[in-house]
DNA sequence: CGAATCATGTAATGGGTTACATGATTCA
DNA sequence: TGAATCATGTAACCCATTACATGATTCG
């Protein structure tokens, strides 16, 4: 049982675990998926390695399935439900971390052609309002199963999106 | 000169040294802080190790100063500038990644107090807040000196942060 | 002239990304 | 009964993050 600095991906972890609970890697993988996968990518290779580690580290519980898939089972231990309450009453302050290559490449505009920036302004356009429609068609097969919180982050999903959609539409027009 | 695979980091250098002619690692740092820094972070490790790679590729001219604090200078290499152009002129319809701790801890608001929620929105809405002031101070000080792309992507900035001073403001009322 | 801060890096560690790989299920 | 896809991981490499470190400047 070795101490460890908890990165996200820990947290993200011991609160699906807690949510949950018990389940496997491949079950948050699929929650992640349709939630906060869309706007916080987490490759699913960290679903399968950071239970391990928290395992390691005393704030998971592995219960290991005998024959057919092997597969992991994962539950919370006291410890880890300790360090996710602790985290979650603390509240942070630290900046959102907005990184989009699109708006990269539109910091570089003035070294693009016109009809670049249009393209990607056209692009970038239909991207976020496709987006927008996955956010809509999900909120509505989810509401009443998911929780109100997870509500919640979904709306500033596509409140997000409505404002992209809206900006790079202008920025085409140009 | 290895070919190399080019991460957003490479096309941040690029575009930086392309665009403010030859360059120091410190003088990159200080523009990234006053601009897209805001939203994406890069530790200013990467601007001195990246330009390194780059100059290994072939895409980058490094020119040390004798002497003194014996700084490298860069400048853009004529294959480093179609490197650049290449991907400046090729759209993305790469989702943009929205990390956001204090979004991750309401995602899991099922599993804290109502007491932590409020907090956790408070603080939010103070933070989002006070970063939609530094944006419009730092328009005020830049309007004239960025190119008008530059300004776009602050625009996108103060957009978003009212945004999310709204919603965080939503959730603290409840 | 000493202290603080600016300027300029390097070192080390590990998490994250990308690929690879293979055993179960499903379904045409 | 194959082929496709689902499910479940492991491997390897490297970028990113966090510290550490030290020589210049500035300024009280």
């Amino acid at each position: 049982v070795e101490p460890l600095s908890l990165t996200p991906t820990s947290y993200l972890v011991l609160g699906l675990v807690a949510h949950m609970g018990p389940v496997t890697s491949y079950e948050m993988k699929q929650r992640v998926a349709i939630s906060i996968g869309y706007f916080w990518h987490f490759p699913h290779s960290q679903l399968y390695a950071e239970p391990s580690r928290l395992h390691a580290a005393g704030l998971l519980d592995e219960d290991a399935e005998e024959g057919g898939r092997r597969r992991k089972r994962y539950t919370i231990t006291p410890a880890g439900r300790k360090a996710l309450e602790g985290w979650l009453s603390e509240p942070t302050s630290e900046h959102t971390e907005v990184r989009d290559l699109a708006l990269l490449k539109l910091f570089f505009g003035a070294m693009a052609s016109s009809g670049d920036r249009r393209r990607l302004a056209l692009t970038q356009r239909a991207a976020h309002q496709a987006r927008e429609a996955e956010y809509e068609a999900l909120r509505a097969s989810v509401v009443g199963v998911a929780t109100e919180w997870e509500l919640k982050t979904l709306e500033v999903g596509l409140r997000f999106e409505k404002v992209m959609t809206k900006f790079w539409e202008e920025i085409a027009e140009e």
